[in-house]
DNA sequence: CAAGTGATTAGC
DNA sequence: CTAATCACTTGC
């Protein structure tokens, strides 16, 4: 059986918004303690366009060692943390030294959905992955993800769902009041009507 | 609606 | 070194 994990053509290419709405009805898939498989659809997600883009961390061309990541390959995992208490999981995009990646903001549970609850604990299933913070608890993912080949065994996308141009929608990103100019590019990528979108 | 949380960053 | 900020979530 092939395998169905993502191929690097798919992450290498030059258009990050083009491969932010291509990842929705995609698979993120991560193994649980026991070697079973947790995953998600993915079904809302979000593209930053460093350097140019103002939202990204990678903005002006700003190397350091938390956006270093950035600049890897297409394909790369890149996983930072954020107001003190949550990560944020992020697929690299592009060829070597052109820092673009996509945040993945929501998904809906598929597989190992009973590891979500425990990690969730106690939550509504339909709290479990829909929010960009909460998906990483649910999926157990941490900084020791960050810098990760999507195509290796911590973690990685595998083809879902086709999804119809009709069933995709598009709006601002989320929690970049800061961003200027860049505050109302459309990159934001969400499936419509889907109830794991994040509020 | 605002607090919480601590790594990260820019600026001395 | 210090202080402000932050690609969020939860509980009031």
């Amino acid at each position: 059986m092939p395998s169905r994990k993502l191929p690097r053509e798919f992450y290498t290419r030059p258009n990050v918004v083009t491969i932010a709405r291509d990842l929705l009805g995609k698979l993120l898939v991560v193994p649980a303690p026991d070697g079973t498989r947790v995953s998600g659809m993915i079904v809302e997600a979000e593209a930053y366009r460093g350097p140019a883009d103002r939202a990204a961390h990678s903005y002006g061309g700003r190397r350091t060692k938390r956006t270093e990541t950035m600049y890897k390959i297409g394909g790369t995992a890149y996983v930072f943390f954020v107001y003190g208490m949550y990560n944020q999981f992020n697929v690299v995009t592009n060829v070597i030294d052109f820092p673009h990646a996509v945040l993945i903001r929501a998904l809906e549970p598929v597989e190992g959905i009973e590891w979500m609850r425990e990690r969730r604990h106690a939550q509504p299933d339909r709290n479990l992955t829909n929010g960009p913070g909460k998906l990483c608890i649910a999926l157990g993912i941490d900084r020791s993800f960050d810098g990760t080949d999507l195509r290796g065994k911590q973690a990685w996308i595998e083809q879902g769902e086709t999804l119809s141009s009709r069933r995709i929608a598009s709006g601002p990103r989320i929690g970049i009041d800061y961003a200027e100019d860049w505050v109302d590019k459309p990159w934001r990528f969400w499936i419509k009507g889907n109830e794991f979108v994040s509020k």
